[in-house]
DNA sequence: CCATTACTTGACACGATGTAAAGTTGACAT
DNA sequence: ATGTCAACTTTACATCGTGTCAAGTAATGG
């Protein structure tokens, strides 16, 4: 493994512990056992290894797998549900640096940027699934493209999972089922939402 | 006007003014022409100071008066709409403090009881409002309490109004009805629901 | 043997918060 | 007049984390 590994490794291990995302540049060098000035030869500044970090989960874990398999669905209705299951399952496995970057960004231009970035990535998503559901003749009618996306961007928000799951204490399990319902009945017309019940 | 108060008007107006929330403890007392050390004189640190501001907000606009009008509601149903309709356009005459507070919340502890005592109180309104609509036998049948209490919460935070207007462009009006409506489809039970159509 | 690459060590500037101490000013009481 | 108290000022400084800079070392490979 080389360095640069070891340190996605550390900050992901540390960033994923830490859950008040107290972790120092100093702390990631010294769990990948390198000082802390080596950090800034492979990444710039913070703001920078933690997207690296969250980009080195993605592959781990094989995101872009995981969002092929929901643009198989056969139908939008199913694609929707799909994207809904993958993002919401994803969320707790990313929390911690998300958490990271997500304080960064209120006080750091380039945090804002790189969070800014990786949530249009989520949002692209929700229009794929919404554009699906239009296709099919699904979507409620009188919604545009971009209202229906905006809504459900919002109702799959890190801070929406944050919130139910660990402020509230729901399970992983509740959330994603009112999350899923709550998207349903403002998305998909109506005749067609009780049919699925 | 006393200088306390001078204080909090300084930080509700540079806080309000400034989006960044890049508003620095010398910044409120030069523009309330005192020195920075004589803050400290007022409020022990810069959290405090914050949520002194927000206390100072609420009786300006008088929110209390504002709750106790939704609290006056016939139905159940009236006073979820109500209270729906205070908070949500309260948040826009206060998002520059609450914007500082989240974004202290994440490293600082102090910030961080703030915040959770302010929307500790969101959650109560939520929780009576709640419990109005079941004293009607309008909830949705199988939903909790807690449940329907955690959702609307949910909803109402301050970040999904904070995305939905600020980064989608949503105008306010946009941004309440589909509030509403997701609460509604959420809370109310079906055969009701439809009626208010 | 030389050059390059990857790293180390040590020092330092910066920006913001918060603390500390001594001095100024004006009001008010005696 | 004098003393006292409160409110504020000025100056200085400790702290903490980020990011920069410069000089040195150790291993690798042509």
């Amino acid at each position: 493994m080389n360095t640069r590994e070891r340190i996605l490794n550390s900050a992901w291990a540390l960033l994923e512990a830490d859950a008040v995302s107290e972790v120092r540049m100093s702390d990631i060098a010294a769990d990948a056992g390198i000082s802390r000035q080596a950090l800034y030869l492979h990444f710039p500044n913070r703001a920078e290894l933690l997207v690296a970090t969250t980009r080195y989960i993605d592959e781990v874990k094989d995101v872009d797998g995981r969002l092929a398999a929901s643009r198989t669905a056969a139908s939008g209705r199913e694609r929707l549900a799909a994207y809904i299951d993958m993002w919401c399952n994803y969320i707790p496995e990313v929390y911690g640096v998300l958490k990271a970057i997500m304080a960064m960004k209120d006080t750091d231009a380039e945090a804002a940027i790189a969070w800014n970035d990786r949530m249009q990535a989520v949002r692209h998503g929700c229009e794929a699934a919404v554009k699906a559901l239009a296709k099919d003749g699904e979507l409620t009618t009188g919604l545009s493209t971009k209202k229906a996306t905006d809504t459900l961007w919002m109702l799959l928000s890190v801070r929406n999972w944050e919130q139910l799951t660990i402020e509230c204490g729901w399970s992983q399990k509740q959330y994603i089922s009112t999350i899923r319902e709550l998207a349903y009945q403002a998305l998909i017309a109506d005749e067609n939402t009780k049919a699925t019940k």
